[in-house]
DNA sequence: TTGTAGGCGTTATCAG
DNA sequence: CTGATAACGCCTACAA
């Protein structure tokens, strides 16, 4: 592999001078720099990006943590992201912390270790106050759907108490009054503020919250299908379902055919998130938009105009979810 | 930032010292490597990972070039890799293709001027010439769900065709004597083999091919619906469809349902790769397993044994699917 | 506009 | 077992 020193040996001009034309920053004459390209193009040289990144302590990637590289919410986020940043000739490292706070952490310590020139994290299990710690540090550090008021500025967020709000109101105005709802893991900040809008929507129609109508699930299809089993077994009388994300409101879906239900006449079910499958459930779900594309290219964008100074960027820091009206919700009135 | 510098003057030891424990290595008097190992907890040292890169040659870093980032198929298959080699200390940075040559090999290229140790590739739109050209090169390449004879010690791949001859052998055998098919994209290998096992299913019971019961897909949804609504225009009697994935095979289970059609009555759907979703389609899909997730550990593995020297590592270069009875496929006979 | 030279933080090759 | 010292390939004041 052809080194600088050979390009500028060939272009008979100094290291300096190459490597100016290779950051066309400095200005450089236009007959110089055309020997310069020349030589390089002869040679086929290449810059070697780690010598770059340790002279200019600047590595031209940036981490990304996520709960799961699977799973259709964590693909369109990082999708998001990944093309946003490489548009820009940036590349990710992406990593994942399970959810856990151990793994998290240990995470963020891989990332930061490799020098990135920032990191996106979609932590759930660290605390809001490791999170603050983590920002005064080197590494500029940006929060994806988890919004902690004393680092607002590094954050993304999706307001979800008002997509959980949205999603009960709307069963309501249905003429459902008596709501199950299967939440996420409650340590996870999206899932409380879920919970929350939810429970506003009951407070403001006055119907009661009810334990036996309240299951924690896990976000994943099963926890859908648990919580539908519990509720039966309760055997409290409910027309409608509420679910945390589209995952369980599938689980529940499936488990509720099984078990002999007539969708949706015996059961209302919406779902959050909006993830593609939840276009060929059967019925076809309900559910609250959850744009995480759309803010996985804001977090990108963010860390493009605060890190590599692209300027004229404009920044959203908060999302509004909306309601997707199909055919999972029954009325009635 | 405490360098290694300031550890050798804290340790009262060399440089080249600090260095060897570092990476224990070469030995070291248990004394002096307690002091410096003292020294670099006092200064809470952490080696620059850029500058070990420089001087060894070596990024501890591989690249990942996938068709997309989401999807069930390529989220499975990234969780796989990303496991094995985040628990081997290496880290993966990603990137992606859109099964679009030229997006490709500008992928290929940019992994590569990154300094990855090797470069694990789901590449379609490219071609085989290149690809072994491409393993001529410094980087060692391997490639997933692709076999390329010349280069067979660096893929891992599914038997396609043999998942293909399943499916539908498992169609016919329950009676159905008219299939239609909807492909993936033919300038991709996996749904070249696909169909090829298809037809050698047909062959096999003697049921001739008709161009009226095939449809060329983009192993999305759409595809799915675009697929079964050419068919039924067609008016060509046809009672089971055969999907060259699970994507597929859902968009059409979206689409007769909404013709009116009722399943599995009406008609018989299998499809192919057996993602997390297609537990809750409704009928529940019938479909053919595709390992992606145990391929993925095994590309990394493959890595670490030949980049990263971990030896008593076996390699299973070729995978075989199986097929998974579900309910979207009843007897005729 | 161009060149010189020091430095980025490690590793690795020699001696000792 | 330990210590000098030269790479690694490039960037960037500072000079010219």
């Amino acid at each position: 592999m052809a080194t600088i020193y050979e390009v500028s040996k060939l272009a008979g001009v100094s290291l300096a001078t190459v490597s100016r034309v290779i950051n066309n920053n400095s200005r450089v004459s236009d007959k110089t720099r055309q020997k310069v390209t020349d030589a390089m193009a002869e040679l086929d040289y290449r810059p070697n990006s780690i010598a770059q990144s340790l002279a200019s302590n600047r590595t031209n990637s940036v981490g990304i943590l996520v709960s799961e590289l699977h799973g259709p919410f964590f693909g369109q986020m990082m999708a998001g992201i990944e093309s946003e940043l490489r548009l820009a000739g940036k590349h990710v490292i992406i990593t994942t912390g399970h959810s856990e706070e151990d793994k998290e952490t240990e995470g963020i310590e891989f990332l930061i270790s490799r020098n990135c020139d920032a990191i996106i994290l979609h932590v759930e299990a660290v605390s809001d106050d490791y999170l603050i710690e983590l920002c005064k540090g080197n590494t500029p550090v940006y929060l994806m759907s988890r919004y902690i008021k004393e680092i607002k500025e590094n954050c993304i967020s999706l307001d979800n108490e008002l997509g959980g709000y949205l999603a009960t109101k709307s069963i309501i105005t249905q003429g459902h009054s008596s709501v199950a709802y299967i939440a996420g893991p409650q340590f996870k900040s999206d899932a409380k503020c879920r919970l929350a809008g939810h429970k506003k929507a009951l407070a403001e129609y006055k119907i009661p919250f009810h334990d036996t109508l309240y299951f924690e699930g896990d976000f994943s299809e099963t926890g859908g299908s648990e919580g539908l089993e519990y509720f039966i077994k309760n055997k409290r009388h409910f027309t409608a379902l509420v679910c945390a994300n589209d995952e369980m409101a599938s689980g529940a879906i499936t488990y509720a055919r099984e078990q002999g239900f007539s969708l949706p006449q015996d059961l209302s079910i919406i779902g959050f998130d909006n993830i593609i499958f939840s276009q060929h459930t059967y019925p076809k779900l309900t559910t609250i938009d959850n744009p995480v594309n759309l803010m996985g290219h804001m977090a990108a964008k963010l860390v493009l105009k605060n890190i590599y100074q692209q300027s004229d960027i404009e920044i959203t820091h908060f999302f509004e979810p909306t309601l997707i009206v199909r055919d999972s919700v029954i009325s009635i009135l």
